[in-house]
DNA sequence: TAGATTGTTAATCGATTAACAATC
DNA sequence: TAGATTGTTAATCGATTAACAATC
């Protein structure tokens, strides 16, 4: 309870949203041996402002230094102790067609520390068939698993249709956070995130960028 | 050139951003036999507000009915003519890793119209490899095939480090928007989109939401 | 007709940018 | 020291919401 003077409170949206895309960027340079960054070269390397740059950065508990920037091992690990990536975090995956196969393959994520505990799908054809080293479970093993291994995020990769009973589920076994992939908007209580990936609609998105042209 | 009276003009990047989910949304309804929808029942569906449906469907060229609402088909037309998704868009993948097989694999893009016309990678052994109906090609043959077949959008699904490269490769062959399913920011020139896929950042925001509950 | 729902203007809210004193 | 860069406040900008007359 109460915080050590640096009063962190609430972090906006807009800027919880670049937080991870500072973090990406800040590990890429630490790994190349660049020990300090400036809000300037930052915001060049993103597309943003220097001064969005400041002002993000000054949410989170981590100083920079005046003519020097800031130093890339302390912000990595400053923005992934404030993300919460700085250790594992436990996910489920819910469907297992094309995208869903995909995700619990790309090796990406579990090196950023997504650990996918489980993959669970409702069609009786694919149940105990294997993605990778998961054998798919069916949804009736879902609930019981999510709790049981205390899994944070669900990610939810199903037809259009079954997408809001798939979250009504993880909610209900305990998730915290849902991924959606899926074209569906899904409703849940304020206690649970809930990201769109939108890739059909950032396609369509794109489409307008680019028809008549 | 000039417009029949309905001046449409730029339509606001947030409004641009939920138009494919009006899309969506509508399309779902006038299949189920749906003919009319309220700006309130969208809103609801949606998780926005009825004033902001309102708002955001006065930019594109089509009219509500007071004590009706909107008419489900004509609605739909006008936002995928609106979207430029009224006719087939054409798209190439480059990078054949997990993520990129998973899109050219997923039916439900080209059910929308989004047509991959081929496929690209640079590793020499994937190139000839197929996914699906696509036979893997070199990155050499991309630039000539992109000018060829007039292709609007680049889906690049390759490492954080390529990123950049191929972005700078598509742009330099005519795409006028790219997919980014990296990790990396891509720059590109005022005149080509670039929608960013975030399917990590999307992770990590949801790793802030649900860390130490 | 009465009432529901649109379209639009004005008010509010939040996010971005500019500016600059503090500081290393 | 002089100059570069942060941290922060204030100003601007854009997006969302509220309100209500028009209308079917």
């Amino acid at each position: 309870m109460g915080n050590k003077g640096t009063a962190l409170e609430v972090i906006p949206g807009a800027v919880v949203r670049r937080l991870p895309r500072y973090l990406t960027q800040t590990q890429y340079l630490r790994q190349q041996g660049v020990e300090w960054v400036s809000s300037a070269s930052l915001a060049e390397a993103l597309g943003l402002t220097s001064s969005t740059v400041r002002q993000d950065l000054s949410y989170i508990d981590f100083k920079g230094v005046a003519k020097r920037g800031y130093g890339t091992g302390g912000l990595e690990k400053v923005l992934a102790r404030t993300l919460g990536v700085d250790r594992d975090v436990r996910c489920v995956l819910v469907g297992a067609g094309n995208l869903g196969r995909a995700l619990a393959l790309h090796e990406e994520f579990v090196r950023q520390g997504f650990k996918i505990m489980g993959v669970f799908d409702n069609h009786p054809s694919v149940v105990g068939k294997k993605i990778g080293r998961f054998v798919i479970k069916g949804m009736n093993e879902m609930a019981d698993f999510v709790r049981e291994q205390q899994v944070g995020i669900g990610i939810v990769s199903v037809p259009h249709a079954a997408a809001q009973a798939v979250a009504d589920q993880l909610v209900a076994a305990g998730a915290r956070g849902l991924l959606n992939l899926t074209t569906a908007h899904v409703h849940a209580p304020d206690t649970v995130s809930v990201v769109d990936a939108r890739i059909l609609a950032s396609l369509r998105e794109l489409a307008y960028a680019v028809k008549d042209i």
